[in-house]
DNA sequence: CGTCGGTTTGATCCCTGTCAAATTAAGTGG
DNA sequence: CCACTTAATTTGACAGGGATCAAACCGACG
């Protein structure tokens, strides 16, 4: 009753009221979902050279799944039974306070690992941006392999301190630095995931953006406008940007400091 | 060169400009220890009943450490060769940016852990707040006791996975509330682990609060002043304080909305 | 008793949340 | 294909919280 970490309502944000999930029929089921697994479990070991050890598992163990944008991958508090591997799409992963107030963690996609942290039940929230594709291995298995396997259990603890570590050096930067610098940051780690000369698109809405660096949706749209203004940024539409390479940059590692 | 990540400069805050360790002769130096090891490794197997497997560890294969005020326990960059128990003191664990903008995310004390995430180097700089005992258990040992017990294997990924729910958690309130609020719930969450009807006494100052909920140590004591004048604490000096139980205390997890 | 470091308070400015309205985008149905 | 509806983004106005600069206060210590 005291404890002020139980985040019991609201521990989906898929069906707030200012947000609504557009196409998600199955959005509002606790576990649900979207669609049942899809492809089954493959027989043979396969195995990738450059693989690790959990991606091994993944290729050989796993079952895929697809989830319509704005439904719920994973539900803070039910049980932590499978673990996940983003195929394609971008998944939000948040907590949530009671007022409804929500910071979204991180935004996983393909390549990313999902649960890799939780054993007994979720401590967070994931759901679909967009369409999602995801392979996942039931919990049991995982621990079966971690049993045997020591290269598996150094590989997961390796990825469980780079988590930590990351969330912490997030942490700083949520509290140490204004808007648009954080805006740019943002987007600057979001493109460097996604290689080539192009426009990158941003599959999530300024409101997750926002509760991705700690803004209301107001001022990201204002630290969008920022960048712009300043050259800093090419923004195409309201999802596609690019980030302006300029030539000299070194020394200072945000030419943010000049004022409009 | 273009990672923003890089810690390079002050790595340590231990010997920045506006803090100055009072009385840590060895406090610049990078890895030193303010005091070698003091005592030495107990050598037959005790275990209490209580006892999780970690803890039976350091009870039967650590040496005990001292360190000074301001002294590094362990430094961002380093390698990590130990984890640690705290036995009395308080310790600060941050990150620092290169413009010296710190961020503390844990002040473990009496019975924490420290040093449970990293396996090769350390993400963070740990340095004591007051005089601070730890034990502590070669990295070697942790390594092959893991190796071989499956029980600790689990306790250390719980340990972890908490870890990193708390600073996702943390994440949240650092963003979605206002000043005195954060103070409130720091007292709150101090006191917590400091049984007994007395006032506590904060072995911080101000400017290590205010790094932990992300306020300027001018702001921190406002935040104080603005508590002390709604009476929702009892502020004897400026490090002891109580908290005011109101009888009351339900449905509302704080009474922060009244206006001064 | 004076010095030094830390704390507290005051004055001011800027960032950002909030409320509100305008604009654009995306569907939807005729 | 166009009118209509609805959601999302953008911009504007305004107020409050907190950072910053500065000065006063306080306690520890030699």
């Amino acid at each position: 009753m005291k404890d002020m970490t139980a985040f019991l309502p609201y521990a989906s944000t898929a069906n707030r009221p200012p947000l609504r999930p557009k196409l998600a029929p199955s959005g509002a089921g606790a576990s649900a979902y979207a669609t049942g697994p899809k492809a089954a479990k493959q027989t043979q070991t396969l195995r990738d050279n450059d693989d690790t050890e959990l991606l091994t598992l993944f290729r050989n163990a796993s079952f895929e799944q697809h989830f319509q944008p704005g439904s719920t991958v994973l539900l803070h508090g039910d049980p932590a039974d499978a673990i996940y591997l983003v195929v394609s799409g971008t998944i939000r992963c948040c907590t949530v306070d009671s007022e409804g107030r929500r910071q979204i963690f991180a935004f996983p996609k393909k390549g990313d690992f999902v649960g890799v942290s939780d054993i007994d039940r979720w401590h967070f929230t994931a759901e679909a941006v967009d369409h999602v594709i995801v392979k996942s291995i039931p919990r049991l298995t995982l621990e079966q392999e971690l049993a045997v396997n020591i290269s598996l259990r150094l590989e997961m603890r390796t990825l469980m301190g780079g988590l930590l570590a990351r969330r912490e050096r997030q942490m700083l930067t949520l509290v140490s630095t204004k808007g648009p610098e954080r805006l740019y940051r943002f987007l600057e780690e979001f493109a460097a995931t996604r290689s080539g000369g192009g426009h990158i698109v941003l599959p999530m809405c300024r409101r997750d953006i926002g509760d991705h660096i700690g803004l209301s949706m107001e001022s990201v749209c204002r630290a969008f406008s920022d960048l712009k203004r300043r050259g800093l940024i090419d923004l195409k539409s309201h999802e596609k940007y690019k980030l302006i390479g300029n030539a000299g940059r070194d020394a200072t590692p945000l030419p943010l400091h000049a004022d409009l």
